[in-house]
DNA sequence: ATTCTCACCTGTTAGC
DNA sequence: TGCTAACAGGTGAGAA
């Protein structure tokens, strides 16, 4: 679940409850976690000087010069607890500070999540992330559609074109724009180019202010959900009726993922805004 | 080259 | 009720 809304989320809460502080001891790294980054011990000793967002990606830089690199991927949370509570059993990364009386979890259940140094030689990913799509404009996204046949919702969730969108935000955002996930990129029309610009923003900027969509099993640092879920207009909709048009929302397999959308007022076909006459 | 499919891992839920 | 299969928000390796 965590997308763009939710890791910058976490970045906030990171920023006010790590920023300046320093790693006292690391009383546990999993260790799937340990065999990607040998070093990650290395962090005890070290500051936490600032938290940043790029695309998904959580970067930690440290007073060693160093950056962190987190990713939460499907299950990951960042959490700050009391020094005193129990580690459960799918807290992969703990560490305490020389100050106050939290310590800083990384609880992943599925162990997807990835935590690890940026280096020259690791995460292709990183490197490659296209532009955030907070930054989106109708120029840059015309350009990324004219070259491709793909269906949009492929476009929308390859993080090397466009930087934070996944499948929640890129299913609502289809919808606010009325295009239908499976139109071929290069099919989609200028206004609505225009629109979908729009409407990508327009998502991504009331969810951060709601903190984020809780699906399941997203939180923020405190563990409090994210208020977004109230506003989603088509993802697990299905079975409801289009706020638009009344129409059923349906869920359907598209580009290898869950996708909803109103049959009734998204287009496969671009509609024809003016007839021509003669 | 681009695009698609599957694997990664665990928990939850739908279906029998 | 109990078991099994399918599915879940993301990405990257390898296949097509």
């Amino acid at each position: 679940m965590p997308e763009l809304p939710e890791v910058e989320t976490v970045v906030r809460g990171l920023n006010a409850q790590a920023k300046g502080r320093t790693i006292k001891t690391i009383p546990h790294i999993a260790e799937h976690l340990r065999k990607r980054d040998t070093e990650l011990r290395t962090l005890a000793g070290d500051t936490f000087v600032n938290f940043d967002r790029r695309g998904k990606y959580i970067i930690a830089e440290l007073a060693s010069g160093r950056q962190l690199l987190i990713h939460l991927r499907m299950s990951g949370q960042i959490l700050f607890i009391d020094n005193r509570e129990r580690r459960q059993s799918h807290d992969h990364f703990v560490s305490t500070f020389t100050t106050g009386s939290d310590k800083l979890i990384f609880r992943d259940t599925r162990k997807f999540g990835i935590m690890e140094f940026l280096r020259e030689t690791n995460n292709e990913g990183f490197r490659k992330l296209g532009i955030e799509a907070t930054a989106i404009t109708p120029t840059i996204l015309a350009n990324l559609l004219s070259v491709s046949s793909r269906p949009i919702k492929a476009l929308l969730l390859d993080q090397s074109a466009l930087a934070g969108l996944g499948n929640i935000y890129a299913d609502e955002s289809l919808y606010l724009s009325r295009i239908h996930p499976l139109r071929p990129c290069n099919q989609v029309q200028k206004t609505e180019i225009v629109e979908l610009t729009a409407s990508i923003r327009k998502v991504l900027d009331s969810a951060i202010k709601k903190m984020g969509t809780t699906f399941d099993s997203y939180s923020g640092v405190n563990g409090n959900p994210g208020e977004y879920s109230r506003y989603l207009r088509v993802y697990n909709q299905e079975g409801n009726s289009c706020s638009r048009c009344g129409e059923t929302i349906i869920k359907i397999r598209a580009v290898g993922r869950g996708t909803h959308l109103c049959p009734g007022c998204q287009q496969l076909k671009p509609v024809r805004r003016r007839k021509r006459v003669r």
